[in-house]
RNA sequence: GGCCCCGUAGUUCAAUGGAUAGAACGGCCCUCUCCUAAAGGGCAGAUAUGGGUUCGAUUCCCGUCGGGGCUACCA
């Protein structure tokens, strides 16, 4: 149990105590991190909160409650301003923790108590493009709301949601017959059928007769042509590749590779159900699902306000020419993976923009009683210098490929200089350790809503609160361990005195609190900070507090702390898919 | 027009309604005969604007200004 969870259970005694009746009879005290370790360790405002129902002075509220709570072997509290209540963690009690986190692979974190069966699905490229920059965001927390939530017991199930049925087919199929450069195709497939691509669209625009032909390759397509099927399934083939690449780099997989095609045969069903049922109806020639009024008009996604009256927005997911849509799709995606993953929860890390549409299906689920924890998570755009979103219609933009060949090559510089007597292979793993990780960690430590300028310099970062700047850390406690005799012991007791001490510990002892509470919110930026906060304490305890020159049961304790600051940067920095080098 | 998101130091970003708004980069000043200086210590510097709710507002509500997104047959 955690030391804020144990606290709230003490006030909480306390608290009933002295109000007795009064007290709510659901009310759990919130207990946080202080913000200021001059008002301790923890805080809670519960008797500023309940003072006013009480109708009782909260300071006088607190000061009972303080006096109630007394002095324990965990935290003295004590009463600060209009009446809050803070704990003072006692360095002793938190070096008994951190005994028993010694013997604990899970350092402290908890498995959830309500498991869950959760399709997240993230990245989602289009076939026949190459991945840009915009592709990092989606990607990037995808794959880490996967590991977290694994680590934290729930069974997670990765899909890839590729673009492969789209309508760009028409041309890439009129290209791929008329213009495609085999030899091209051989050496770079994904940036030649991205070359077609570019080159048929061109055509287009000057030669309005071209885009029905393509239009009519597209039709040939989706009626089951053979041929078109052949050259379709080439470039999903081929673009897999290409993809499975950059993800092996990035050290991210996927359970399934589900694409749009995948739904194909499920659509006409699906819509001619939601008519049957009267979800949807025609109009004006398409199949529409309107608003059914359950929500207020401001909150309704089927209803937008007009010259002052509220306008239906419908989805639709027929259009009047009989194709299906991304609703369509997405609709049936819904439901394969709720009823053959038994999905109780999906989560969909896709950009901002689309929240109207995801507001959409999930009201839509809602009118056919399909029920579960579907979030929409969303996240800003990257802009550009101009602070405008990158365009990726036009395709001028930056390759997610070239953003990784020069974190690597950055960081193999910079290993040059320091480390100029690694061996070469050593030294290309850590450029790829070292430069992929602050790729991500760039991304990681950002409020996930934000949008932010996308800025070469910034992303690929290799000091300040940065992925070296915490690998750095390990390094420093490996080479520690490289220069004690034998393997380290853990001691059955630890005695914490330094200031830069206490303060490694506290942190040490917060890890199991943070990593829950970043799945929650999904915010893997909570998670960064408190891997920052925790890597700059241990270089501040490295400065202060000398670790090999020390003896007897100091040393114990300054190895025990470096130990688990290595286990915790390790394992943390490892929920976002970013390894630790020994050496950098 | 309506709805949603956003506006914090020179710059890029933080902050469940909490106390003196944190970092990083950049700038200035210190620290390597000492476990990796990819480091540490210090200085200067910010809540767009006007109201409201509250013991307390960057956070919640209303208005203004500014930026972005969405707003029926693209994904």
């Amino acid at each position: 149990m955690t030391i804020p969870s144990l606290l709230s259970q003490q006030l909480l005694g306390a608290l009933k105590q002295a109000l007795g009746e009064q007290l709510p009879a659901d009310f759990m005290p919130a207990v946080t991190p202080s913000q200021d370790l001059r008002f301790g360790d923890y805080q809670s405002n519960a008797a500023m909160m309940l003072a006013k129902q009480a109708r009782c002075n909260p300071r006088a509220l607190a000061t009972q409650v303080v006096d109630l709570l007394g002095e324990t072997e965990m935290a003295t509290a004590e009463i600060a301003g209009p009446g809050f209540i803070n704990f003072r963690i006692k360095p002793a009690y938190y070096a008994e923790r951190m005994t028993a986190l010694l013997s604990d692979e899970r350092l402290g974190v908890a498995l959830t108590d309500k498991p869950k069966t959760l399709v997240i699905d993230f990245s989602a490229p289009n076939v026949a493009k190459p991945m840009h920059v915009g592709h990092i965001r989606s990607t990037i927390i995808g794959d880490v709301l996967g590991r977290l939530a694994r680590f934290l017991g729930h069974k997670v199930i990765t899909d890839n949601h590729i673009g492969d049925w789209g309508t760009q087919f028409g041309m890439i199929l009129w290209g791929w017959k008329n213009l495609l450069d085999k030899d091209e195709l051989e050496k770079d497939p994904i940036e030649a059928l991205l070359a077609v691509y570019k080159t048929v669209n061109a055509k287009c625009k000057e030669d309005e007769s071209l885009l029905p032909v393509c239009k009519a390759e597209l039709v040939k397509l989706q009626s089951g042509d053979e041929e078109n099927l052949a050259i379709w399934k080439q470039c999903i083939a081929v673009t897999k590749t290409g993809l499975e690449k950059i993800y092996n780099q990035l050290g991210i997989s996927f359970d399934y590779w589900l694409g749009e095609s995948a739904y194909n045969d499920a659509l006409a069903p699906l819509v001619d159900d939601l008519l049957a049922k009267g979800i949807a109806r025609e109009s004006e020639g398409a199949v529409c699902v309107f608003s059914d009024g359950f929500h207020k008009p401001q909150d309704d996604p089927f209803l937008v306000q007009k010259d002052g009256e509220w306008a239906p927005v419908p989805a639709i997911i027929r259009k009047a020419d009989g194709g299906f849509l991304y609703a369509t799709t997405d609709l049936a995606t819904l439901d394969y993976r709720t009823q053959n993953f038994n999905a109780d929860a999906i989560w969909y890390v896709v950009g901002a923009p689309q929240e109207k549409h995801f507001k959409q299906i999930f009201d839509i689920e809602r009118m056919r009683g399909v029920t579960g924890d579907f979030r929409h998570v969303a996240f800003g755009s990257i802009l550009g210098k101009d602070r405008r979103p990158f365009k990726t219609r036009s395709g001028d933009t930056v390759s997610l490929q070239d953003v990784i060949d020069e974190a690597v090559t950055r960081a193999a510089k910079v290993i040059e200089e320091k480390s100029s007597d690694m061996p070469a292979e050593e030294k290309a793993l850590v450029a790829q350790q070292v430069g992929i990780g602050a790729i991500k960690f760039a991304e990681l430590s950002q409020n996930r809503m934000s949008d932010y300028i996308f800025d070469w310099d910034k992303m690929l970062a290799l000091t300040g609160d940065t992925a070296p700047y915490l690998q750095n850390s390990y390094v420093r406690v490996r080479s520690i361990f490289r220069k004690i005799e034998g393997a380290f012991q853990a001691p059955d007791t630890l005695t914490i005195t330094e200031p830069a001490e206490i303060h490694l510990a506290r942190l040490i002892n917060r890890y199991g609190e943070v990593v829950p509470s970043t799945l929650d919110d999904c915010r893997p930026n909570l998670l960064a900070a408190y891997l920052y906060e925790l890597a700059k304490a241990f270089h501040s305890f490295y400065e202060a507090c000398p670790v090999l020159k020390s003896e007897g049961k100091m040393r114990e304790t300054r190895l025990a702390l470096c130990e688990l600051t290595a286990r915790v940067l390790k394992q943390g920095m490892g929920l976002f898919g970013i390894n630790m080098p020994d050496r950098m």
